[in-house]
DNA sequence: ATGGTCTTTCCTGCTT
DNA sequence: GAAGCAGGAAAGACCA
């Protein structure tokens, strides 16, 4: 962890504390307004959320961003739906989603009714999307993730440049917000609170949609990269096709589209110098860290995802290595490779190339039926663990499948048990795996503390938690690079 | 060819 | 009753 003055910041506490032992379960959502983890969507009031004509252009969507910021949801759930691009096919997307064990419903107004010095992490979230919403700021631009993980107390404790520190762009505005929050605080009735926020409800439920421009949500690198990797015979988005980014630059679009995002630049006015730059930061971050991808998702432990890079309808980033197996990788042509940025070579190639390659070299390995292993036998490093272990790293699947309890202890949580066996079923070419096998191949873990028993505290669910043990590696480092 | 490793598959019994 | 957990047993696939 480099050196910072961060450091003399209280660092963010990973560690349960107290308040936060099971920070989904306190639950002050209305019925009639509430998120639920199971369907994503409230089943009665106005949907949020409409669906973008496809004459639309990827710019606009239709939406109402004030009913977005304003309605009792889950957060993990809230951020989820923007980051998986929901907002643009929330009615074409028919998965459905598991429910979450916990009661895992947040309300986004309870910071109002709270001191700040009682706000649990999930208040502070809640408080900064007000922030954002009530300063048109386009919540992705704030580094919410560095905030992510503060209770109001430690926020307390931190200076000024401690909030610099964290975003050197709003960080002024943050805190000075958290001052106005503190000082408002002491006159402050529920009563009034609630009334005002009813008020707000009206106002936003009775308003009509409003087209909301991708751009100042910041979200026009992420459409633009979309539209060259899904439609590549659309018009090429010339921000960032004419980035010179090499393929071999990019193991991954979600560092691509996140470092950009953290540009800030409109694209459509992008100078020469920013594409330098944005190439630079580009390489610096891809040398830095397996991707800034797993410090956002595995950091968020409350399932926040700053910014979206689920871009294909399953759910998964292109580029995850989880979905390599999963579907079959596009064949670009040459020119559509040029403006691809989604190919990684560190994943396996296609079992059709990579056995057409094996062949030309002579080093299929049959079975005794002679026919073909399948790819997943000819690799190393396909343990089970291993994939679990990535998939908390990747943002595709880290909050919505598994996701982090505590990931200083390695506690972890499978959130859809039946799409993670589907998943690794589909990295070992095997159809019929099941969680049941799945879960079956991890209790052998147990003899090799590769995992080891969750401690019973009560402090996390009771089912689907696991722990790495010290006989797993790798997971550790998200810790880290968390704080970068 | 062999043995170790890592699953995969099936199963029973138990708990939540 | 469903879902998940725990673990035994056997077998397949891979690898050194």
């Amino acid at each position: 962890m480099p050196n910072s003055p961060a450091l003399a910041c209280p660092a963010p506490i990973f560690a349960p504390a107290p308040q936060r032992a099971s920070p989904w379960t306190a639950s002050l959502a209305s019925p009639q307004s509430t998120f639920s983890s199971s369907t994503g969507l409230s089943s009665s009031g106005p949907s949020a959320f409409t669906a973008v004509s496809p004459t639309n252009s990827a710019n606009s969507l239709t939406t109402s961003t004030a009913t977005i910021y304003n309605r009792l949801m889950c957060i993990p759930k809230l951020l989820q739906e923007i980051s998986n691009n929901k907002i643009l096919r929330t009615r074409m997307n028919n998965t459905a989603y598991k429910p979450i064990p916990n009661n895992e419903k947040v309300d986004l107004a309870r910071f109002r009714v709270k001191d700040p010095n009682e706000w649990l992490v999930d208040d502070v979230v809640a408080w900064m999307l007000d922030v954002a919403k009530r300063h048109n700021i386009p919540f992705e631009e704030m580094n919410m993730h560095k905030f992510s993980m503060l209770s109001g107390q430690e926020m307390l404790t931190m200076s000024e440049d401690c909030f610099l520190d964290r975003d050197p762009v709003f960080g002024n505005l943050i805190f000075s917000e958290f001052r106005k929050a503190l000082d408002n605080s002491e006159d402050t009735t529920l009563d009034t609170v609630i009334g005002k926020f009813v008020d707000d409800e009206v106002a936003t439920t009775s308003a009509p949609p409003t087209i909301v421009d991708m751009t100042s949500l910041g979200l026009q690198p992420m459409m633009s990269s979309i539209t060259s990797t899904i439609q590549p015979s659309l018009p090429q988005p010339p921000q960032l096709s004419q980035l010179p980014v090499m393929q071999h630059q990019l193991p991954n679009l979600s560092s691509l589209t996140q470092v950009l995002s953290q540009q800030t630049f409109n694209p459509t006015i992008l100078t020469p110098q920013q594409t330098v730059n944005a190439v630079q930061s580009l390489n610096q971050s891809l040398n830095l860290t397996p991707s800034l991808a797993s410090s956002l998702a595995a950091g968020l432990t409350s399932g926040l995802s700053p910014l979206g890079v689920n871009y294909l309808p399953n759910g998964l980033n292109p580029a995850s290595p989880l979905l390599a197996a999963q579907m079959p990788q596009p064949k670009l042509s040459p020119e559509m490779l040029k403006y691809s940025c989604t190919i990684s070579t560190d994943y396996e190639l296609p079992e059709d190339r990579s056995s057409e390659s094996n062949d030309l070299l002579g080093k299929v390995r049959k079975n005794k039926d002679g026919k073909p292993r399948k790819r997943s036998q000819h690799t190393k490093g396909n343990k089970l663990w291993e994939f679990i272990r990535d998939a908390l790293k990747d943002p595709s699947t880290c909050p919505s499948v598994v996701r982090w309890e505590d990931p200083v202890q390695g506690v972890f949580r499978i959130v859809e048990s039946e799409r993670l066996a589907r998943l690794w079923g589909a990295r070992k070419n095997n159809e019929k795996m099941t969680y049941e096998k799945l879960s079956r191949a991890m209790r052998t873990y147990y003899e090799k503390q590769i995992l080891v028993p969750v401690p019973k505290t009560g402090m996390y669910p009771k089912k689907l938690v696991y722990k790495f043990g010290p006989g797993a590696h790798g997971w550790e480092n998200v810790k880290v690079e968390r704080f970068q």
